[in-house]
Formats: C-alpha cells, structure tokens, sequence
DNA sequence: GGAGACTGCGTTTTT
DNA sequence: CGCAGTCTCC
C-alpha cells in the first residue's frame, strides 16, 4: 500500500525526510497527527528501522492512543516494541524497568496532583511550619516548577528563595524516597538522573532508539527537552512537531524558546511548514491569520486552504450575559432544525465560571450538552479510597495508603488509636502494617480486623482475575456497603460498580503487552501481582474521562484549552471582552497578551465551518455585576470577514427588568430605531465607530462611582438615552466639575467618552 | 465522627 | 454568587 499517496508535497517532505533532526510546523488542522503516524509506518515499511527503535512521545493519553490507533490503521505492524505514551507513562516505564538502578523500589506509586499535595501538608506539619506561613500550594507550585526546570533542593539553594522553603522541598523528597513514592515531575527528574548518571544505560537506549518523534513540542518544558536529548544522544534522530501560535500552556511551565533551542543546538536544517488546512472554511481561516498576525515573536506561518470561504463570522453582542446564553440557545435550535447534531457544536469559553449561565440556559431550554473540566473519574475520593485498598493489596507496607483506609468505612479507629500505632511502629522501625500485632490496648481488635481484610485479599490476588479483585476488594472493604447507606452516594457506588469495568477493560487492553525489557533482578512477581501494579500505576497516570454520558449527542461546552485539538462544525466563541478574554491578569505577565492571543488563534481554528462571536455589556462574576467591553481581539478581526449582529433589544433596557423576548427578529425595535437608523439585527452592518477606550485597565465594577449632573446622579452601570447614539451603558466615571466625563458603552455605535457638561444624557432603566 | 455553619477566594491544566 | 475547605459543636 502507498503511504504516500494522499499526501501534500509538505506532509510528503517530512514524512520521507532523511534520518536528521527535523522540526515540522504543523498548523491549525494541517494534519499534524496524520504526518506523525505515516512518519513511523513509512520509517518501519522503508526498513529504515524496526518497531524497537521507534519513541513517540505526546502530552495526553488521548493522543497517544489516536496515534497508536492510526499507526496500526495504515500499517499491519508490530506496534509491541515500540515506545509510544505520554512523557510521564513512558518514564513510568523506564523506571519500572531499572527501578533498582534508580533507587527506586519495584512498588514505587506515582502521586498524582492531590496525592502530592497531601504529601506536602503532612511535611509542613512534621516539620511544625505554620500553613499560613507556608501555603501547601505555593510550596507545590514551587517544588513542581524547580524539578521542571531540572533543579533538585540543592540546586535551588543558592537563589535566595526563602530557605524555609528549600529546607521543605528537601524534606519532602525525603519522605517520598523513604514511602517510595514519586510525584510527576519526579517520573521525568529520576529519569533524567538516571540516564545522566548510568552511561551504559544512556548508551543503551540511546542506541535502541533511532528515532524519536515528539507530538506538540511547543509545549515542552525544560526538562522534557533535557529527556528527549538524553535518550536522542548524538545518533537518535529527534522529529519534533509543533506550532509555536499554539503556545497556550506557558503558566504550566512549558517553554516555547525549546523550539528555537532545537533548532540551534541540532543545527536543524529541515523545517518544513504544513500550512494547508483541511479543517476550516477560508473566512475562518483569514480571521485567524489576520489575528495571529498582531503577534509580534512568531516563526511564521500563514494558514490556507482551498475549499471555499464559506460563511462569515457573526458577531453578537448581548447587553448581559444572560442574553448572549439566550442567543447562542437560540442559534443551536436553528442548527438543530437544520438537522445538525448537538455533538457537532461546541461553546468555548475563557474560564470555568462562565460555563454556569449556559449550563442553565441549556437545561432550561432542554437541550443535552456535556461539560468539560472538573473532578476526573480516578481523581474522586471514592475511587482514591478504592485505590488506596488496592495499593495495600500490592504491597501492605504503604504506609499512606494504611492511613486513608484504616478507619474508612469507620471501624472505630480514632487519631488517637492511629497515633499509637505509629509510635510502635516508629519504635520498631516498621511499617504501620507490620506494626498492626504489636499495637497494645482496647484498638488492637479494631486493627487487627483491618489487616485481615488485607491479608485475605492479598491471598486471593493470584486466584482471581483483576476485575474479580476489585470487586472482592469492594465488598470486604466495606466501601459500596458504606456509599449504599449514604443520602447521596447512588453515584459514588455506580462509580466503583466501573472501577471494576475499568479493571477489566485495562486486563483486556494490556493483555498481549509483554512485560518490559529489563530482567527483573530479585523475586519475581506472579503475573497478577505485575497486572496489580500496572494498574495502579495507569489509575495514576491516566485520569480518566470526567464524565459518563459521553455516549448520547450533546453539546461540547468547554474552556479553550480544553478545546485544543478538537473541532466541530459550528463553534460559539462567547465572552470575547476585555478582562476576560484577553484575561485581565495576563496583561500584567510578560508575553501574557500575546499568549492570550494565541489562545484566541486556537479558539477560531477549532471552528469547521461555522463560527460566532459573542460578548456581553454585563456579566455577573463573583457576585458582582460587571460591564466590560468588547475584546481588542474582536476589534483585530478584519471587518470584512464579520457579519454583526446588532444587540437585540436595546442596551439599557435590562435595567427595567426586561427580560427574554429576544427572538430573532421578534424583539422590540427600540434597537435600530433608536440608534439613529442603522442596521439592526440580520443585516450587515459596517465596523462600529466607536473610540475605544485605552484598553488594558477598562473593567470596572457597579460600585466603583457615581457623578453628580445637574440633573441627576450617573452611576457605573446606569443606562443611558443620548440623541445621537441611542441606549448605552455607562462604563466608567472620570474626572469632576465642568471635566466631568463618562464612558458610554453604545453597543453598535462603540464606547463613546462624553464631556458631561455637553452631552444630553438622559437616565433610562432603573 | 459527622453534619452544618463559616470563611475566603475566584484563569487556563495534563500527567 | 458558588465552592471548597476549615472549624465547631453535638
């Protein structure tokens, strides 16, 4: 079969690129992912080199399963031996191998965010550091950001960090190393390290490893960049692929400059630009160039595509939020009449909060849609507790894991019972496991009965498969007796009746994986006991979806981040003002302007045919009622590719509790009429004059000021008549006596700055 | 030990 | 405003 075929001559270049160090500029919906998958089957049928010598490298366990998926789809290959995951399963895998040569015990757990988190605290706490001194999360932060950058405590020390901080980090990676636990930077740090330090180990791998493809290399960070050169060594071949007006998780840590890095440090020759885009309509794509064009540090790229220009963007603007929820309603039932399907439609937004009034609008109107974000399935405490039994099952010693379960279900073991137990085991240098027959008093019963459920369970793992386990698991715990009997635990019992699903289905998926490369030195494992372990270690690694419906057809609503490298037919871009998208707190973070930018690039590129653009004049956010105005991003649209929709119902009038009635069409003329004649919705309306106000600074709240007239009192937020620009909002107050001046927010006619004394105000509304 | 009041906070997030 | 996390009282 010819894997070429299909191909564009850019997508051809970098699939049959000799064995150098290439870097591909893969745009918006250039097919990024395609080139990576032929890249690999083109390598193995081109016997340029075997399955063992392949490393693909992604963020997610979604991309990394797409592109296992479509390599086997083209290719009928050995997909077995070849590396492919995120960066930190691929670690996960690698340490698992040389866990000995990495200090590291053969049962090591990987903490997740929340695990290292409560890690964290209990450091703090033996180390009788006040929490308010030292906040768990910024010391989190801290710790996370140091290893991403490849710095243990020691290294930090110099830098005038607080030393108490440092002295906590060094304390904490100390009680990880004796719990045998490690957190997800830690999974890149230690490997890392080990390559560093063990030079036939480095020599090994770098020799196996010919070829090594990293998928959305813009969002690197340091020390991936550091793994991905230690195994590339001098003879692995690094393809990155990558798109640097994609660049939109720099607050994570992920270092763009790792681009521009690569290229200079491997004297990159071969950087070839996929520009053509079989995603979206050409208006959508014009918009998105124009956009990214204001970005000042780019490696540049224009995106084309040769299907037409499709339909132009409309742009609403709603006087709150509440009604731009309304109007995006509205639209999605037009779509739907046209016999679109809800899954095809997706409404983005900049920020969690803002998916509130939609969700009520939606549920309201009756219309199925799927939120985004939020607690993950293996993040939700009952499922952690499930696992923390399963941990002890593997191996008794975790201490952590003891100390979740021991008294959950309640068995009547108390702090202080607990307390006695560490004593004794501290005494006799154990584990509070093996410490459990030496406890004296009235608790030892209680403790006792606990480890019987552990060891019983422990007899059974090599009789029962792992999803029989977990059932097993389930029911001697106690924890689905305990979840049955509570007010509201129907979802956290249906939620264990899946971790046994997701038991099997890991069994099944992994069944023909064969055990990785290294001889296990030292007593040999059954294979139910290495099927526990892997299992724990994918129920840390892998999140899991965060919710179940995900079957039925529903609307997509999520943040933009969320949406990246996703598309759909017709997306609703909603809350495109200033302070919120671009958000205000970027604006005072270097490049963050210019992130906010890149994000507003993704946000239009993920649109296949359809795309609206929606801002509100008022929004309620935390508890306030704000009045923001529309996104310079709006504003770096060329005019001609919009089609603007003027407000429905006039600026003001929600302040007279005028609600709904916004239909198209149907509402009230007051609109057009009143703002002197210009178009009103459904027409075409040129660019809106308006001066705008200097941006940056431009969100205010309705308590901020009022302003003495002569004749009446103007507050943030009063709604306005003028003769010539019709209804309006007042933004903000400035200056006083004959200065006096008000911004208006005019909806079609722009933010206008009035001299108070000159101007015809007329108060309306409220 | 657990339910209910109270406080504080409020981009973006994968592993 | 809505929540998560903490505190307090039975």
């Amino acid at each position: 079969m010819d894997l070429l075929h299909s191909l564009n001559p850019q997508q051809r270049a970098a699939v049959t690129l000799p064995d150098v160090p290439a870097l591909i500029l893969a745009g918006a919906g250039s097919g990024k992912t395609r080139v990576l998958t032929t890249r690999i089957a083109w390598l193995l049928q081109q016997g340029r080199v075997g399955p063992g010598g392949i490393l693909a490298v992604t963020f997610t366990n979604k991309a990394a399963r797409e592109m296992l998926t479509r390599i086997e789809a083209v290719l009928p290959v050995q997909t077995r031996g070849m590396w492919i995951g995120t960066f930190h399963g691929l670690c996960n895998r690698l340490l698992r191998a040389h866990h000995r040569e990495a200090n590291l015990p053969s049962t090591f757990q990987i903490l997740d965010s929340q695990d290292q988190l409560s890690a964290i605290k209990r450091v703090i706490k033996a180390a009788n550091v006040d929490e308010e001194r030292c906040p768990p999360r910024d010391l989190q932060f801290f710790i996370n950001g140091a290893k991403e950058s490849g710095q243990r405590s020691t290294d930090v020390s110099g830098y005038g960090h607080d030393r108490r901080w440092v002295e906590l980090f060094a304390a904490y990676d100390a009680q990880c190393q004796r719990e045998g636990s490690v957190d997800f930077a830690e999974l890149l740090l230690r490997s890392v390290e080990l390559l560093t330090r063990n030079e036939a180990l480095r020599t090994h791998y770098q020799h196996r490893f010919r070829h090594i493809l990293v998928d959305e290399f813009q969002d690197t960070n340091v020390l991936q960049y550091r793994w991905l050169k230690m195994l590339a060594g001098t003879s692995g071949t690094i393809f990155a692929v990558g798109d640097d007006d994609q660049s939109i998780y720099r607050f994570r840590g992920a270092n763009v400059g790792n681009m521009a890095d690569f290229q200079r440090e491997y004297d990159v020759t071969h950087v070839i630009k996929l520009e053509q885009n079989y995603r979206s309509h050409g208006n959508i794509l014009d918009a998105a160039n124009h956009l990214i064009g204001n970005n000042a540090r780019r490696m540049g790229k224009n995106l084309w595509t040769d299907a037409g220009p499709g339909e132009k963007l409309r742009l609403y603007e709603g006087p709150s939020d509440t009604f731009e929820a309304a109007w995006v309603v509205d639209e999605v039932r037009d779509r739907q009449r046209e016999g679109d399907r809800l899954s095809e439609i997706a409404i983005l937004y900049r920020s969690n909060a803002q998916s509130r009034v939609f969700e009520h609008a939606l549920f309201t109107a009756g219309l199925a849609y799927r939120v985004y974000g939020g607690l993950r399935f293996f993040e939700r405490a009952e499922i952690k507790h499930a696992l923390a039994y399963l941990r002890l099952v593997a191996n008794p010693d975790d201490d952590v894991s003891f100390a979740r379960v021991v008294n959950f279900p309640a068995r009547g073991i108390g702090a202080r019972s607990l307390e006695q137990l560490q004593a004794v085991a501290q005494a006799a240098g154990s584990s509070l496991f093996a410490a459990v027959a030496s406890v004296p008093g009235r608790s030892a019963e209680s403790f006792a009965k606990f480890a019987s459920i552990v060891h019983e369970l422990r007899a059974k793992v090599d009789d029962l498969s792992l999803a029989e386990l977990v059932e097993e698991m389930l029911k001697r715990s106690g924890l689905v007796q305990h979840f049955q009997s509570e007010r509201d635990g129907a979802d956290r019992v249906e939620n264990l009746a899946e971790l046994v699903n997701a038991a099997a289905g890991f069994v099944q998926e992994h069944q023909d994986e064969p055990a990785d490369t290294a001889a296990p030195a030292v007593a040999p494992a059954s294979s139910a006991q290495l099927a526990l372990q892997s299992f724990l270690a994918h129920a840390s690694l892998e999140s899991g979806d965060n919710q179940a419906q995900s079957g039925q057809d529903a609307l997509q609503l999520m943040t933009v981040h969320a949406a990246k490298g996703l598309e759909f037919d017709t997306v609703f871009l909603t809350g495109l003002e200033e302070g919120l998208f671009p958000h205000e707190n970027s604006l005072s973070e270097a490049d963050g302007l210019e992130e906010e930018r890149r994000l507003m690039y993704v946000a239009i590129t993920r649109a296949r045919k359809r795309l609206n653009l929606s801002f509100a004049q008022s929004r309620m956010l935390h508890g306030q009622t704000r009045y923001n105005l529309r996104s310079r991003f709006v504003d770096e649209l060329p005019p001609k590719l919009l089609h603007v929709l003027a407000a429905r119902g006039r600026a003001g009038a929600f302040f007279g509790g005028f609600a709904g009635n916004q239909g198209r069409g149907s509402g009230p003329e007051t609109g057009g009429r009143a703002s002197g004649g210009r178009p009103t919705s459904g027409r075409e309306a040129g660019w809106p004059q308006g001066t705008r106000a200097a941006a940056g600074a431009d969100s205010w709240t309705a308590e901020s000021t009022a302003m003495q007239t002569d004749s009446h009192v103007l507050r943030i937020g009063q709604g306005v008549r003028h003769p010539k620009f019709g209804d309006g909002v007042v933004v903000r107050l400035q200056g006083s006596g004959g200065d006096a001046r008000a911004q208006i927010n005019f909806g079609a006619f722009g933010v206008k700055e009035l001299l108070l004394a000159v101007a015809k105000l007329q108060p309306i509304g409220s």
